[in-house]
DNA sequence: TCCATAATTCAATTATTGTTGAAATGTATT
DNA sequence: AATACATTTCAACAATAATTGAATTATGGA
C-alpha cells in the first residue's frame, strides 16, 4: 500500500459518519448492507451516504456490488488489513504500540 | 479513548507532511526532534510545520516540552497504541484484519 | 541591555470537504 | 409500457483545512 493510499484511508475513516458506517459494514461482515439500511440504522439522509460511501470506496476500504435494484457495500478486510500493518510498521515503536490481537494473548 | 478523539486522531494522520512527521519522530524515538530539524530533514517551512505540529498536539499524538530555546516533540507511543486498539476492536473482524506484531510471529 | 536565534501566532487568501434538495439512473413489478 | 423503489449524480452553498509572509514571543549569549 502506498503513503498516498494510506493518508486517503486514513482520512476516508477520519469523519463521524463514515467511522460509524465502516464499524457497521465490519458488524455486517460478509452479507454488508444496503445503503437504505445504513442510513435507517444511523439516520443518515440517502444523499449525505451515497457522498460518504463514494468516499470511502474510493478510498479502498469498501467494496460495492449490486443485487437487484439494492447496492450492496460491504468492508475491504485486506485493504483494514494492510492500512494496520503499515502503521504497525511504521508509526509504532518497540512494545509502546504493539497491539496484541486476540489470538496472541497468551505471548 | 472517546470516538471524537479517534476521529482527531486520524484526521491528523491523514495529510503527507504530518505523516511524515509523526514517523520521523517515531523513528528519532523518545529523545524527540526540534522543529528545526525537522523542517531540515523534510524540506518544510516553519510556519508550515509549526502549523502542522500543532495539529498533531491537539490531536494527542505528540507530546511538545521545551529545552533552551528548542522545543522537542516526541511521538505519543501511548496515544498511538490506544488508537491502534480502537481500530483493532472496533473496525477489524475474524482473522482478516488480524496484525501479527514482530514479537509473535512463532504464533 | 542589546542582539541573534528558534519557533509561534496572526491575518489574508486559497483550496478542499461536507451538506442539501432537485433531478436523473437503473432495476423490478404489473 | 407504465409505475414505483433504491440509489446516485448534480449544482449551489456553507464550513473547514491548508498555505504564506509579516509580526510576535521566548530564550540565551555578548
Amino acid at each position: 500500500m502506498e503513503e498516498q493510499d494510506i493518508i486517503r484511508a486514513l482520512g476516508a475513516l477520519a469523519h463521524d459518519i463514515r467511522l460509524r458506517v465502516f464499524r457497521a459494514l465490519v458488524v455486517a461482515g460478509p452479507e454488508g448492507m444496503t445503503p437504505g439500511r445504513l442510513g435507517e440504522a444511523l439516520t443518515v439522509a440517502p444523499t449525505t451516504l451515497s457522498f460518504h460511501l463514494k468516499e470511502l470506496c474510493n478510498a479502498g476500504l469498501l467494496l460495492q456490488a449490486r443485487s437487484g435494484r439494492n447496492l450492496i457495500y460491504r468492508a475491504d478486510y485486506a485493504r483494514m488489513g494492510a492500512l494496520m500493518a503499515y502503521l504497525t510498521e511504521n508509526c509504532c515503536a518497540g512494545d509502546a504500540c504493539a497491539v496484541t490481537p486476540p489470538s496472541c494473548t497468551n505471548c
